[in-house]
Order: C-alpha cells, then sequence, then structure tokens
DNA sequence: CCAAACTGGTTACATCTGTAACCATCGAAA
DNA sequence: TTTCGATGGTTACAGATGTAACCAGTTTGG
C-alpha cells in the first residue's frame, strides 16, 4: 500500500487533513462567539474556562484550554477591559491573581453554552453514526499517542493507559 | 444524555479537541520543514503542492490545499526568491502563471517526502491499530459531513462550487 | 539577611494572517 | 470597439501570534 517515497499525496496527508478540518469547524464555530460576542478565539477559551471553573490563575486557565500565556494574558486583559471578569490577589502569593467572571461575563458565558452545544450536536448528527462513534475513538487514539512524550523516534511501548489526563468522556 | 445547558466541558468540546490535537500534530510536523528548510506552512503546502503535481496555477493551489488566495501569493513569492519555482505566463491567459518547482525546488521536495512519509508513519504507529481504522474512518465522516451544504448559514467555507475538487480519497 | 535561581504574568518586536481594496486582463453584451 | 462585470493575482493595513526579554514577587541556600 505505501506508495513510493518520491511523492506525497497532500489531501490525504493526515497532518495536512486533520489540521485542514480542524480550521474548517474551528472557522465555522467560530463566527457564532465572534458575531455574537466579538470575541476572538483565546477570549472565547477564557470565557468557557472560567465559566466552567468558576475561578482560575491565568496560569492554570493556559494549561487547561492549552493557550500560550502571552494569549492568556492577551484575552484575559481583554474581557477585563470589558468588565466580563475581575481579578483578585491571592493572599499568600503575590504574583497569583485569581480571576472570575463577572454577572456580565457570567451572562455572556451562559448564552453562549447553548450554542455550543448545539453547534456540537449538529456538527455530529452530519457525521454519520458510524464515524461519530469514529471520530471520538481516533480523537481518543491520537490523544493518547500523543501524550507520549518522546518528540524523538523511537515509539516502542507507547502505553499512555494510565496517564490521569482529562479523559472524562462519558462515551 | 445531554448534561445541562448551563457548563461546557471544553476538554471534550467537539471543536476544541479537533482543533488542539490538530495544532499539536501540525506544530510538530511544522518542526521537520522549518528546521530542515526554513519554510513557513503555506510554502510548505505550496512546494508540496507543486511537487506533487507538477504545475500549477496559484489559483489551483490554492483550492488543492486549502489556502487562501493571499498566502498562496506570498508563499509563492517567496519560493521564487529562493528560486525554487518559476512562473511562466499563460499564453492565452496573460492573467495566468503557470508554476513550476526548479531543480533546487525539486530537491528540496525530494528531500522531505520522506521525512513527511515517516512523520506520518510513526504517528500511526503510536495511535494504537483500532485508533488508526478510527481515524481514517473519522476523517472521511467529518469531511463527508462538512462538504454538505452547512444547514447554518451562508458560504459555509471552502469546497468551491463546480470544481470536482481534487478529492480522490478511495472509501 | 542577601544573592542566585525560579515562577506567574506582562510587554516589545517581528511575523503571519485575513479583509478589503486594488490592478490588469478577460468575456460578453451593446 | 467600448463598456461593464467577472477573475487571477498582488498589495495595504489592521489584527493576531510566538519568541524572547522583562518585572515583580518567591524560594533556596549560604
Amino acid at each position: 500500500m505505501a506508495s513510493q517515497d518520491d511523492v506525497l499525496e497532500l489531501e490525504t496527508f493526515l497532518p495536512y487533513r486533520l489540521y485542514h478540518l480542524a480550521d474548517l469547524v474551528s472557522r465555522e464555530f467560530a463566527r457564532v462567539y465572534k458575531d455574537r460576542l466579538g470575541l476572538t478565539r483565546p477570549e472565547w477559551r477564557t470565557l468557557s474556562g472560567l465559566g466552567q471553573y468558576g475561578t482560575m490563575t491565568a496560569k492554570e486557565l493556559g494549561e487547561q484550554s492549552a493557550m500560550h500565556k502571552t494569549k492568556v494574558s492577551r484575552a484575559v486583559a481583554e474581557l477585563e477591559r470589558r468588565r466580563w471578569l475581575i481579578r483578585t490577589p491571592d493572599e499568600k502569593d503575590r504574583r497569583i491573581e485569581h480571576l472570575t467572571l463577572t454577572k456580565a461575563g457570567l451572562a455572556a458565558y451562559r448564552g453562549m453554552v447553548p450554542l455550543a452545544k448545539a453547534f456540537e450536536r449538529e456538527l455530529l448528527s452530519r457525521i454519520k453514526q458510524s464515524g461519530q462513534g469514529a471520530l471520538t475513538a481516533a480523537l481518543d487514539a491520537i490523544e493518547a499517542a500523543l501524550s507520549l512524550t518522546p518528540s524523538g523516534a523511537d515509539s516502542g511501548g507507547a502505553a499512555a493507559g494510565g496517564d490521569g489526563r482529562r479523559r472524562a468522556r462519558p462515551d
């Protein structure tokens, strides 16, 4: 099955397909929060993270939603400017600030949740039954595969097993 | 099955998961062509497209590798600057230029192909057997789902109209 | 008590990206 | 042929991003 090694078929090349599809989906979803709330993706993720967990530090936010700290910093600054969140200095460690959504921020979040869920539902429904199971299975598999550190070569073993990661998916 | 509509679990939210994984994979792969050839993603795609099809116009490139025309324009300009490709004006339509890799460009491409394939192979191997089939099945499903006219609104993004797109996928 | 070494977070700068406006050419209609 | 609306492609400008340098506050260890 392996074709010769002198031509690469971009259209079926995994990194390309994956990125392209993610980009498509992401863009389409972005329209929802962009049109409605005028948020950028980092801002949306920040809103989402705080809506979900209530209070977080910038660092935690970055870890939770896979954002570089500069993105977090800027997103937080913007949401603060809109008065959608407030910072509360930590008593013990004055480098840290605890971030929490304000009433307005929470309202924006609450308004988005159903839309996000509807979007996802609609997307999944468009994907045929078989594909749906395959999709989550595939994402699980890639996630597990990538959570292994070896950026190098060797892939032996792999054993992603243990790792606690946030995998809480019901199905 | 749907959880309440007041909280969204970002970590399992499809658009997020998809984007995050694609980003991870893409970044890792980008290191290959960036370290080795100093290319940006649009440049790599352009190189890849021309390597694969021999000669293309900027428009075709954009369609094949899902890039906005400004990206194509810039990538082409850069590859031309490096003398990795040349433009040949079209005889009949003087707005068009046919792009082709030079010896140097082709050499760069040829050097990358095995690395790209190795990368993909390694990635797939890290994904357990089951996940592997699921992955391609899932990508197929999403691709199919997205090519359907979005029930949502206008554009729907890519998928240029008439052109049967280069979908050569077996399934 | 003071000096590394570290950590949470912000900022400066250089790129990259998308939108929109633009140029040249083409096709069709008048 | 002239005109007007598409089309291939480039460019100007405003945002968004990543890297690296930078602060301020903390910890560790003399």
